[in-house]
DNA sequence: CTTGAAATGTAGCCAAGGCTACATCTTCTA
DNA sequence: TAGAAGATGTAGCCTTGGCTACATTTCAAG
């Protein structure tokens, strides 16, 4: 193919950086929801001994069979476990996980709490946000609270 | 039904509040696909006039296909027009819709620089989070920008 | 020890958002 | 002005994350 031809039309530079920008975005997002199961599993067995999909769904606001197949999807990826009619359970990468995604959280609101965001709406807001906040952006995040205090 | 029966098991009390805020969460991430779209779109028709397909395509990092789709989405919720083979364009509330993403995205993306996240990190997250920051937590991100300054 | 309510699980449906493969249209250029 | 290249569009498939409807299992009262 000859490289000589000029570009037909406008030609964009194709910017491959705008592109993986929102490519990530969206990765993030895919991954989003199982974390938000797990935290939860981790917080109801903290609480009550016990992780069940009923409770589950109700605290997620979605019936019991989509909980249900979520965590399938979360033991298939080694991350829970759970025999039928019995609980679940985390395994060691999904406690890790939760204490991750926990520890996220938590600066996630504090820092919208920091710069004036109302408690209300910073609860609320984090859901979403957190999951896109990356791990420089964590490390900044809590730089800021550090020497806010 | 009796009143009366006690509880069977632990009996969590069904929290309403957590489970809309991920309900929430899940919808706003809903809506974000087509915030990206409709503000490319308008980059690209004032960068260059127009807006392709293949150009949405390329920038978003999809394949022209997914974007053909998710422009007849667009189309189906009157937020833009097009003729086959012509180029596509926005309604009045596309433009609206993209002139409010595109400031929302200016003030997070801002934020984030405000509380020392690296410019890289800032805009690449941004892409994420901006989806899920209310119209209150905006207001407060104003506020704390105008107050740095 | 029976039994019925609540929990759990299964089947099958839907829309969104991806993809590849293939068909068709436009437009530039030789 | 005829081709070929590139843009556009269509078909069909996949996974995720929802749902409802129905079947099965547990377990606490009685």
């Amino acid at each position: 193919m000859s490289e000589s031809s000029p570009p037909k039309r406008a030609e964009l530079p194709a910017e491959p950086t705008q592109a993986s920008r929102f490519s990530k975005a969206r990765t993030a997002q895919s991954g989003a929801l199982m974390e938000d199961y797990v935290e939860l599993i981790s917080d109801l067995i903290g609480e009550g001994g016990e992780a069940r999909p009923t409770d589950i769904a109700r605290r997620l606001g979605v019936s019991h069979p989509t909980a249900i197949k979520t965590i399938s999807r979360l033991k298939r990826e080694g991350l829970a476990v759970a025999k039928p009619y019995r609980g679940v359970f985390l395994t060691e990468a999904g406690e890790n996980l939760a204490e991750r995604v926990r520890a996220r959280h938590r600066v996630v609101v504090d820092l919208l709490l920091a710069v004036g965001v109302p408690a209300e709406a910073a609860e609320q807001d984090a859901e979403g946000i957190e999951h896109h906040v990356s791990d420089t952006t964590l490390v900044a995040f809590g730089r800021f609270l550090q020497r806010g205090r």
